[in-house]
DNA sequence: ATGAACCTTCAAGTACGGTTGAAGGTCAAG
DNA sequence: CTTGACCTTCAACCGTACTTGAAGGTTCAT
């Protein structure tokens, strides 16, 4: 199978695939003669597991983590535990400063159409803010 | 004042004042004979003008535009309203997905410790994703 | 044998908000 | 008159995940 066909079959682009193999998350493939990468069917389900790590918020580099792992013969799922209790943490933390900031943002939007009617100073630039 | 002063008092670097330059967010301050920038008190104000909009979530892009409306001589409230407005809608859009996010993730990792003792499969590489 | 559609590499650009570094000029104190 | 802290400009770098473009080679159908 070569790239555009791969890339058609996991729904994605060729350059991409190429930027996932410089990123090691795809091995260097086969090559025809005439230097066209040639893929096996198991790099359909590479890309999808990288996929379904991606719906979990891991970053490539996470992801390439993991896949280096199972290439040197073991188990990633202790590794893959880890990083899935560390994401919820981080997640975490940042629902709570986007809802500390939309608190913010509800407060000054109030405050902007309860004084709607008065012209701000322009040594203030705007008093909304 | 010089720009290490006014770094100083506004809690910031010279780095990041000559950078807000460079956005237009800082006009270009007068220089002295030696071509040091020279910056009045009214800099200050306007340093924490940004600050404020950074704290509303604001990027330097949409706080540059106010200033620019307001440095043209208009007030910038009903400009302000509408950024506060979006801001809120962006917010809630993106907490909406983080949260979906979180309940995919709580959901796998309940998955990967309920099939803990049995091992993956290599070709899934790691089934708990 | 020609043209479309595919493939190759390498470099640079995108958004965001700065930071870092190099190479040099200026100011105030001792 | 020297030392150290300050200032100048300009360019390049950080992380994230790609995309875009240039310049060229290959494959396949007609």
């Amino acid at each position: 199978m070569r790239i555009g066909e791969l890339a058609e079959k996991a729904r994605t682009t060729t350059s991409t695939l190429r930027y996932y193999e410089e990123r090691g998350l795809l091995p260097q493939p086969e090559r025809t003669p005439t230097g066209y990468r040639s893929y096996g069917d198991e790099s359909i389900q590479r890309l999808e597991f990288i996929d379904r790590a991606r719906a979990a918020g891991l970053t490539l580099a996470q992801t390439a983590e993991i896949l280096d792992v199972r290439d040197s013969g073991h188990s990633p799922c202790d590794h893959v535990r880890g990083l899935l209790d560390r994401q919820l943490v981080d997640i975490d933390a940042l629902i709570d400063k986007l809802q500390a900031l939309r608190s913010n943002i509800v407060e000054l939007r109030a405050n902007a159409t309860a004084t709607a009617s008065e012209p701000c100073a322009p040594e203030s630039i705007c008093r909304y803010l």
